[in-house]
Order: structure tokens, then C-alpha cells, then sequence
DNA sequence: TTTTTAATTAGATAAATGTCTAATTATCTA
DNA sequence: TAGATAATTAGACATTTATCTAATTAAAAA
């Protein structure tokens, strides 16, 4: 995992949003659309930036492309923080 | 907790190395810049981003200002990351 | 095959961020 | 009180980031 990528994907309110979006189930990228006010290319931008993170999968079904969670990130990152804040024993 | 300070603190490696520093125990604002090539002024402007987080507490001692870890913000922390992966029953 | 729809990539630009030096504040010591 | 040390704040500047429009790619439908 790309520790810099995830906590700089995470950074941006609009892509937690995104993520919140996913708990739900898989979305196309036109129905995440739905829920912003950008351009299909600034949300396509922020899809690119989860995906360098590991943090959506992406799988395309004819024309369009569904996202989804990729909830395995999630123990990764609570290491990372558990790296980050937790006692010096490790390392 | 202000979400969107906390993940724009922990985006920058600065700043995470910075709260790692500290696991080991508080330290001195000079004890910190130690570590980094950067000037005091660029250290301070990661320390009060952090601050402001409260992902770390400062204590004055003399001339010398202490950090230390926040850690019970870890809890918070963890519970945004419930709140971005987990599933939606809750909200 | 041509046209339409879904989505991404490319390129430009304004805003945010990280760094610097200089100036300021706060405390200690002589 | 004056000078020295620790740290922060202010202001400038270069880099990065988020957004946009236009162009491109991919698949479906006519």
C-alpha cells in the first residue's frame, strides 16, 4: 500500500464523500456524478486519485464503469495510524 | 473533532513524522526541527497545523514549548474510518 | 458503419499548500 | 534592565492541487 497515496486520496472532503457513497454498494460513475456538482472530468480526476490509492476498485460493465469499495484498505490503514500514534514498541 | 483538520494534517509526511517523533515521548519544538532540514518557521507552521487538529498538545516549560501526541484522538480517528468503510447501517 | 452515450485524458488556470527569510513575542540569565 | 535563546507569526514565492472546457477512448444502438 502507497501510504502517502492513501492519506492524500483521504485528504479531500469530496472523495470521503465519494467513499461514503460506495458503503452503500458499487456506483457507476455517472450516478456518483449525481451527487456532485462537478464535471464528469473533475469527479473522473478524484476516481483516479482513489484508485492510485488502492482505496476503489473499478470494473467495467459495457459502457460504464463501477466503482467499489475496497474495504481491505481499511485494516491497512488503521495500522498506519496505529504506526503513527500507538507506542514505540514496533520499529 | 474537525475532520477535515485531521486529515489534512496526517497528509503531509512532515507532519506524520512529526507525530512519530513523539511516540517515543513529548519533545521540544527545537528536539523536533532536529530531525528536519527545514527551518524553525516551516516547523512551526507544521506544529500549529497539527495543533489544530489536536493531534498534538503544547505545553509551555520556560522558554521552551513542549509537544506531545494527542492520542486519544486515535479514537476519533479510527471512528472516521468506520464512518468512510463501514457499512451504512449507521446514518 | 455512423451516431449516441459513458467515461477518461489533456491542457489551462485559479486556489491552496509548503517552504523560505525577516520580524516579533516570550522567557531566561547576567 | 539588556542581551541571548526558543519559538511563533508575517509576508513572499514556488509548487501542488482542484477545477474547468475540449478532445479522446470505449461501448451500445440505430
Amino acid at each position: 500500500m502507497k501510504q502517502q497515496a492513501v492519506f492524500k486520496a483521504l485528504a479531500d472532503p469530496s472523495r470521503r464523500r465519494i467513499l461514503k457513497l460506495l458503503r452503500g454498494g458499487s456506483k457507476t460513475a455517472g450516478e456518483l456524478a449525481e451527487a456532485f456538482n462537478f464535471s464528469a472530468a473533475s469527479l473522473s480526476h478524484h476516481f483516479a486519485i482513489l484508485k492510485a490509492a488502492e482505496l476503489v476498485r473499478t470494473e467495467r460493465r459495457g459502457q460504464f464503469i463501477v466503482y467499489s469499495l475496497n474495504t481491505s484498505v481499511l485494516e491497512d490503514v488503521s495500522s498506519l495510524l496505529l504506526d503513527l500514534f500507538g507506542r514505540e514498541e514496533k520499529q
